[in-house]
DNA sequence: GACTAACAATTTGTTTACAATAAAAGAATT
DNA sequence: AATTCTTTTATTGTAAACAAATTGTTAGTC
């Protein structure tokens, strides 16, 4: 293959960048520090920065500039109802159409996050986590769905939650109701499924406002 | 600076065009000739086309170029799944908050609709029915919701619909089903209202099928 | 010392120019 | 006439240059 253009590499980069906390919220993206910093030419950055806009990472400030959106702690409570009801559709959507496989990748998912936590690695466990709720999305089998739940600003969403200092016991815990779900889903117990999905969502809310 | 960017005005006028279907689903956007129609700079409609690539508006050709993006008739099964999770999601949020204003906004509209229809401006009543929807799920109280619902390419996915040569009929039966749901909103009774719009869903979804 | 006006620098917005690539047109060969 | 190869044109990708606006700094005044 030939070599991917210049400001899709920005645009990766600066992408994962934002969505790592690499940069953190409000910081002004100055085009010509990332330039040289990506060494690029600043119309690639610039380039890239338009396209973060129209995805929502990133803002313009009032006189001009680029700035990394960040999430209010309103946006944080609305963003986790909006969570909320996407999943509890895919899971509509997934109970009667859901393999074998699929049910089998996510027990696998499981496992992982069982022993990473068991090993200590958390950031690990988190992206496990992560994985564990954007496959049960792949299984609504609708990619719009999908789609809008992965442009969510969902990933930064979780990773601005998993900041707040969790326990061994909140992995514990969020490791049972994953499993939960997942069992419910397999015995097609649509109900429980959502039930159970509804209290891990319950916990995670408890969680967010409990320090600030 | 006084007046608005170069950038920021192709970006309106080419959504704009797009998002009325006044250029055509996978129609090419040439640069050049697009700068010339807007006189302005090749630079800021390629500016504004990034920005619109971000929002999953125009698509990258393979061999570079930008396309309005099409909506498949798979595309087209999977908004309409997407628009019912996220209005029934809407309608539970707004069920318990939702004010006498709001209500009384809904009611106007559905008059409106009423009139429109009665007058034979079958555009105004599209105008209408959108609006209704809308207001809907400004009632949820949730602003990322509501965006999440305006970038699905709802709008787009209705003009589509609309096309479809409606009968008479088909604007009473949207008419008495949009009434039908407000009215037991107003009663507080939730699950009537889901229910009602879920019928509204399910009608749309035959006609949808009927002529492709 | 605090305030303000002039000036310098930084940074973005815009245009222009140029290089690289893809598409189209034409000529030559069979 | 059809096909391949070459040449030309069109279009995009990249970079540099310029203009406008914002921000920061210094010097002077009270």
């Amino acid at each position: 293959m030939k070599s991917e253009s210049m400001a899709l590499k920005a645009y990766t980069e600066l992408r994962r960048k934002i969505l790592t906390i690499q940069v953190l919220p409000d910081t002004r993206l100055k085009e010509d520090f990332w330039a040289k910093k990506l060494s690029v030419s600043r119309m690639s950055i610039r380039e890239a920065l338009t396209r973060l806009l129209g995805e929502g990472l990133v803002l313009l400030g009032p006189k001009g500039g680029y700035f990394v959106t960040s999430v209010t702690r309103e946006d944080f409570a609305q963003i986790r109802e909006l969570r909320e009801i996407l999943e509890l559709g895919a899971l509509n959507l997934a109970y009667e159409k859901i393999t074998k496989d699929q049910i089998a990748k996510l027990e696998k998912i499981c496992e992982s996050f069982t022993s990473m936590v068991e090993q200590g690695f958390f950031a690990g466990a988190n992206e496990a986590d992560l994985k564990f709720h954007e496959t049960l999305m792949e299984c609504s089998g609708n990619t719009k769905l999908l789609q809008t739940y992965l442009s969510s600003h969902i990933p930064l969403f979780h990773q601005q939650l998993t900041k707040k200092t969790h326990t061994e016991n909140d992995y514990a815990l969020t490791d049972k109701e994953h499993r939960a779900v997942l069992e419910a889903l397999k015995n097609k117990n649509i109900e429980l499924a959502k039930k159970n999905m509804q209290l891990h969502f319950a916990r995670g809310t408890v969680l967010m406002n409990k320090d600030l």
